[in-house]
DNA sequence: AATGAATGAGAGTTCATTCAT
DNA sequence: CATGAATGAACTCTCATTCAT
């Protein structure tokens, strides 16, 4: 069922055999609920050479988170191009985003799901990559806004909100197509961008949504 | 630190004890990492007496996300009064929403976090609490849209993805309003709603947004 | 092999068979190279249990010494009647600790060979233990001196050093008449006392042994 | 940390290396928590080759135990003028003895703790040494009993013990030394005379101590 | 209504040891 | 002469679960 049992290969590809069948089994399972059993025999080598190379389960998940958050936000900045208008920007990111999601739902479920469900030391990594995303977010939305020509300026902790609420948006979605047969990336991103770019746009204009008056 | 050792109780009160202590284990420590012993322990009670109530872990956990959901759902439609229109509708729903997940944070790591991360007989009870309160949303926008003179409805599905995207980034709110302190349920609620009525309305109207020309 | 199986045993009778099996296996086995799985089944309980009382085995081991290290102080205690004159009190003593490692070989091997080789924590029990015979002996040589009519005092590092010996002396054949067959706990008490009494008792008249003179 | 690196050095060299680092980690850790690994990294050599030198880490034990135990045997031989009174032999052997002790704790470690915890084969290793050694003190004894005119020979079994007891004494203070700061060899080796010589001095008078008489 | 006593099964981890080069 | 790559077996420890009272 594990990969093809090659034998005597360089430490750099082991690893990364390793790290292939951690996401997979961590994604799939949880962190607790792997074993490293399972996680050794996937990658078709013995236990303690696991153990060699990447020293603990802890080390092991890190280890994955630190290569799935790096591979999402690399594919999210070489999705978009700089030059562009911010909501090009944008729609370019979101679907880069979506499509790298889809194509690694493991790696998806490790960073969106494990990590933030297994203690600080892990949590803190993704934290630190959503951090780097939402402040993308959040300086794209202020360059819209300056693009709009919105006089008085848009205040920070606002933006701030809206980014996280955007970006939460985003990460839902992510895992709602991931689970959800016959939804594509392109139709998430889409979702996504209708369901909060006339919300940003009103906001941007100054339009602020308010509570109804309370009935008598 | 546990609960009060009182003896010889009616079985009624002490499953709640027990659930109350189930609840806060398994959300703060998570399904796996959560022991029976643990639990026990903070009811008040020997592990013997949880396993006569509640038979084994699992069934346990899945009596855990019942009575969670139960309340969750109970604490939206007591918010919501059903003649009011349907935009104060939604904003007292969201409200009552972010309210409880703040009271009950415990509950709502059981519901967002661990059940869906631990397999499908648990993922699918909080699925089914989901469905229903995506379907309120829906039924919503419906009645929101058709208030709103809208002739042609809006096709079904998409509908349905926006109160997906709707419920989701409420979700991720909730989870990070519980997270960050000094963010209030209120705050919470107002930043959705910010978010997200504006892109509804549009919507509404028939306004939908299209991606921007691709580039030469 | 191991102990009969009888189920169900006050906790307070079943420690004790844990700890015999511990004594047991430590002291031929060797803290590392004993192994928990041997101890349980010597001690007829499975592992669990070992480690549902005992903790760890650590916690095991460190029981261990103490409770032999107990065991022996109080055997030396008893073999002794205060009111006797102090060679008397001595030559009691020395009985008595023979026929106690005689007795116990496992314990004295735990207490004199394992415990000193594993680490500060262990050897600090031990040390303390031995640090009360030594106390003891150092007494005893004072009171004999005193009574001897040695008028200026022995100083004190001498005797402390000299009880160090006889107390090192007393060890060492100890293990080496349990290691002898037909070496018997009397036989070692009058080797000891032979070898060390003159000696102690000449020091106590103020003879001192010098080096002989440096040849040409 | 460990041996500096050198390359391509001819077998008998490098064993010495590896010996080296055996005694020491041996020594310091004990046989069984010892390592390969460590003593492998230590003496600068990679493990297969330890292997292919010393086969395996039960003969890497016992070529340090031959190590040793022909260090010091030759130590003390080399201590010893054979022309010179009985006595005086004696004190240039337990000097001779203390000074390499000193100068060799983890070889002594080796020898007396870790070799003699760990099984019939190690401690047979060990047991020829010492008896080595209480042969040539049995002898001493005898010399300097027929020098000293006794004339009904000292029964053999008498002047065995003896020597057990005077090299049981040795050993036990060679250790208290090593872990005693500031307790100089040549402190030890007057200790050590000091305690045993008058004993064995009166033993060769015909003097031999007796029980003290019950008490009523 | 409630529990002290007990365990089978499996987790993560480490170690002495060997190939293939 | 020397080693990077690899593993079988064993270890300590924990957990969900049950029996006898």
């Amino acid at each position: 069922m594990g990969a093809v049992k090659t034998k005597r290969m360089p430490r750099a590809v082991r690893e990364q055999q390793m790290l292939d069948a951690a996401v997979r089994t961590f994604g799939q399972r949880g962190y607790m609920a792997a074993s490293m059993d399972e996680i050794a025999e996937l990658a078709g080598v013995s236990k303690p050479l696991v153990y060699l190379y990447l020293n603990s389960k802890e080390d092991l998940f890190t280890a994955c988170i630190r290569r799935e958050a790096a591979a999402l936000t690399e594919a999210v900045r070489a999705g978009v191009r700089p030059g562009l208008p911010a909501d090009r920007q944008l729609w370019d990111g979101v679907q880069a985003f979506f499509a790298h999601t889809a194509e690694r739902p493991d790696g998806w479920s490790v960073l969106h799901l494990q990590a933030r469900t297994h203690g600080e030391p892990f949590a803190a990594e993704v934290a630190a990559m959503r951090a780097e995303i939402v402040a993308f977010v959040t300086r794209l939305v202020a360059v819209a806004a300056r693009e709009a020509h919105r006089d008085p300026d848009l205040p920070e902790d606002e933006v701030a909100g809206l980014a996280e609420a955007l970006v939460g948006a985003a990460e839902s979605l992510a895992t709602w197509a991931n689970a959800t047969p016959g939804v594509t990336a392109r139709q998430a991103a889409l979702t996504l961008m209708n369901f909060a770019w006339a919300g940003l746009g009103d906001l941007m204009q100054g339009r602020v949504w308010t509570p109804p008056a309370e009935p008598v």
